[in-house]
RNA sequence: GGGUCUAUAGCCAAGUGGUAAGGCGUGGGACUGCAACUCCCUGAUUCGUUGGUUCAAAUCCGACUAGGCCCUCCA
C-alpha cells in the first residue's frame, strides 16, 4: 500500500520491517477533558489506517497511550499541568479525572465505531521504563541535569529537525512573545525528560528516581510505551499534524539517541478539523463534543461519514451545513442498501473486480472518498443483490459505517404499529384521508415513520 | 520573519500530463389521495489570478492573491 510519509514528504510504498507483521503506535489523548470532534477526526483516520492494513492481509500490533500525567501547558518548567488543571476545575483528584475522561473517550470512540487498540497503556504505568531510558541518555551524554530537571540536549543530534525541514536559526528568529524561556536549558529546543523542580510544585503524582522525587516530561511517555510494547523497530507512528513539532520531533530525538539506530520509518499525520475561526480548540468557540452532536439529533456515524468523504490529509472545515449534507447522504445510502435483497448467488468475477478496485482505492494513501464512491458505482451495477451485499459487508470492515447493520427495534410494540397501519389503510380505502394522516402523524410523534412502497406500507424507527 | 499545506459548480469533494468521478442540494418527471421513501433525467467549455514548458496542463515550473496549520499547550 502507499502512504504519505511526513519524514520524506512523499507518498511511499509501505514496507514493514517484518513482512506481514506491522507495529503501529498512535498518540492517545490527554484525559483532562472531553475530546472534541476535531480530536476524534484523528482517531477515525488511524482506525481506517489500521483496518486497511488488516484488510490487505497484514497483522497489526497497535499501541496507544493515555496521557494521565506530566503534560504541562508549556514546555518550560513553568507551565501548569493539564491534568491538574482539570482536577482543580472539577474539585477531583488527578486519578479520578483521568478515569472519568478515559471512559468518556472510550465511549466516544465506540460510538464512532473506532476499534480500541490492542494495547492501551497509561503514562503512569510505565515510569520504570522512562527512568531506564533517561538513565541511558544521561550515561551517553545525550541528556544533562541542571537546576533540578533532566534535559535532552538537542545539539547532540545532527538531524534533530528531520521531521520539519526547519533549521536551528529559523527557530531562533521565531521566538514567540508569549513563551517564557527556561534559562536552565543549554539550547532553546532542549526539552525536559524528568522534572523534580518545577516551579509548579503541587503536582499530585510523583515518583522516586535517581534524580529525585518527581515526574516525567511529556515526550518521554510515547517513546517509553512504544519501545516497551513494540520493540526497537517501529513501522508506523501516527498523530495529529500539530504533534510534528515538537512532540514527534522530540520522540525521534530521544528514541534514536537511546537506541543508537533509526527507530520509525513511517510518520503519518492527520490534518485538523477547523471551525469558522480556524483551528478547533477547547477554549475558543463552540466546544463541539460528540455528545453535543448526539443531543442535536445526529448519529455519530454521520460525522464519520463526513470525515471519510475527504482525505485525512486535508483540512476539513466544520459547518452544520456540511454535517447535514453528510447526514442526508449517509441516510440515503443506508436506505439504498437496505432495499437490497439477499437473493442470488455470489458472482465471483464481479466480486473480485470490485474488491480489487476497493483495495486499490484504500491502499492509495487511504482514499476513502473514492472508496465511498465505489459503493454508489456498485449499487448501479446490474449484478445481483447478494453479490452487492457481500461486497458492502466486506468493505464495511474498513469503513465501519454499519452499512448492512439492521436497526434495532427499541421498546416499541410491533403489533401495535401493524394495527395502526391496518387502520390507516382502511381509512385510505374509505378515502378518509384526515384519519389516515392523523394516524401517520401520531406515529411520527413516537418516532415511527411510515413509508408507502410498492410492496405495501413499511415503517422505520428513528 | 521561517517552515509547511491548501485553493475544482450553491455545499462536501475525487482527480498528479490526454481532454472535469461521486455525493448532497436545486429544477423536471415516474410512483402516491397528499407526503416521505425509491427510481429516471438535470448541472463547471472549466479547475484562485497570471505568465511559461508541452502536440496536449486542474494536473509540471515561475510570479501573484487568499486562507489554514506549526515555530516549545494542542488530535
Amino acid at each position: 500500500m502507499k502512504i504519505y510519509n511526513t519524514l520524506t514528504k512523499k507518498v511511499e510504498e509501505f514496507k514493514p520491517h517484518d513482512d506481514k507483521q506491522v507495529t503501529m503506535y498512535t498518540c492517545g489523548p490527554t484525559v483532562y477533558h472531553f475530546a472534541h470532534i476535531g480530536n476524534l477526526r484523528t482517531y477515525i483516520f488511524e482506525d481506517i489506517f489500521e483496518k486497511t492494513l488488516i484488510y490487505l492481509g497484514y497483522k497489526v500490533k497497535r499501541v496507544m497511550n493515555i496521557t494521565d500525567v506530566g503534560h504541562l501547558t508549556s514546555d518550560a518548567d513553568t507551565g501548569e499541568d493539564k491534568m491538574l488543571k482539570g482536577a482543580k476545575r472539577e474539585h477531583k483528584s488527578v486519578l479520578d479525572i483521568a478515569k472519568f475522561y478515559t471512559e468518556a473517550f472510550q465511549k466516544d470512540t465506540a460510538n464512532l465505531n473506532i476499534k480500541w487498540p490492542e494495547i492501551v497503556s497509561k503514562a503512569t504505568d510505565n515510569i520504570d521504563m522512562y527512568i531506564n531510558i533517561i538513565q541511558k541518555l544521561i550515561d551517553e551524554e545525550y541528556a544533562y541535569f541542571n537546576n533540578g530537571n533532566v534535559y535532552f540536549d538537542t545539539s547532540k543530534l545532527a538531524n534533530y529537525y528531520q521531521l520539519t525541514n526547519q533549521t536551528h536559526e529559523d527557530l531562533e528568529l521565531a521566538v514567540r512573545d508569549d513563551v517564557e524561556e527556561d534559562t536552565a536549558k543549554k539550547n532553546p529546543t532542549d526539552f525536559v525528560l524528568w522534572f523534580t523542580k518545577s516551579k509548579f510544585e503541587n503536582q499530585e503524582l510523583k515518583w522516586d528516581s535517581p534524580w529525585g522525587y518527581g515526574y516525567p516530561g511529556w515526550h518521554i511517555e510515547c517513546s517509553g510505551i512504544s519501545l516497551k510494547y513494540l520493540g526497537q523497530y517501529l513501522d508506523i507512528h501516527c498523530g495529529g499534524v500539530d504533534n510534528i513539532f515538537p512532540h514527534h520531533t522530540n520522540e525521534i530525538a530521544q528514541s534514536e539517541a537511546y537506541l543508537g539506530h533509526k527507530w520509525c520509518n513511517y510518520w503519518v499525520h492527520g490534518e485538523h478539523l477547523n471551525d469558522s475561526t480556524g483551528k478547533m480548540s477547547k477554549s475558543n468557540g463552540e466546544f463541539l463534543t460528540l455528545s453535543l452532536l448526539i443531543e442535536k439529533g445526529y448519529n455519530p456515524l454521520d460525522y464519520r461519514f463526513m470525515c471519510l468523504n475527504t482525505s485525512y490529509r486535508k483540512v476539513l472545515a466544520f459547518t452544520y451545513e456540511s454535517l447535514d449534507n453528510a447526514k442526508k447522504s449517509y441516510q440515503k445510502l443506508k436506505n439504498k442498501i437496505k432495499a437490497l435483497k439477499s437473493e442470488g448467488s455470489l458472482n465471483q468475477e464481479k466480486y473480485d473486480f470490485y474488491d480489487q478496485q476497493f483495495k486499490e482505492y484504500i491502499s492509495d494513501d487511504l482514499n476513502t472518498a473514492n472508496a465511498l464512491s465505489l459503493i454508489y458505482e456498485l449499487l448501479k451495477d446490474e449484478v445481483n443483490d447478494f453479490t452487492k451485499l457481500s461486497l458492502i459487508e466486506a468493505w464495511d470492515k474498513v469503513l465501519s459505517l454499519d452499512l448492512t447493520k439492521e436497526e434495532e427495534i427499541k421498546n416499541i410494540n410491533e403489533d401495535y404499529i401493524k394495527e395502526q397501519i391496518q387502520k390507516r389503510n382502511e381509512a385510505k380505502v374509505n378515502k378518509d384521508y384526515a384519519l389516515a394522516d392523523k394516524i401517520r402523524q401520531d406515529l411520527e410523534k413516537q418516532g415511527i415513520i411510515l413509508k408507502d412502497t410498492r410492496e405495501g406500507t413499511i415503517f422505520e424507527i428513528v
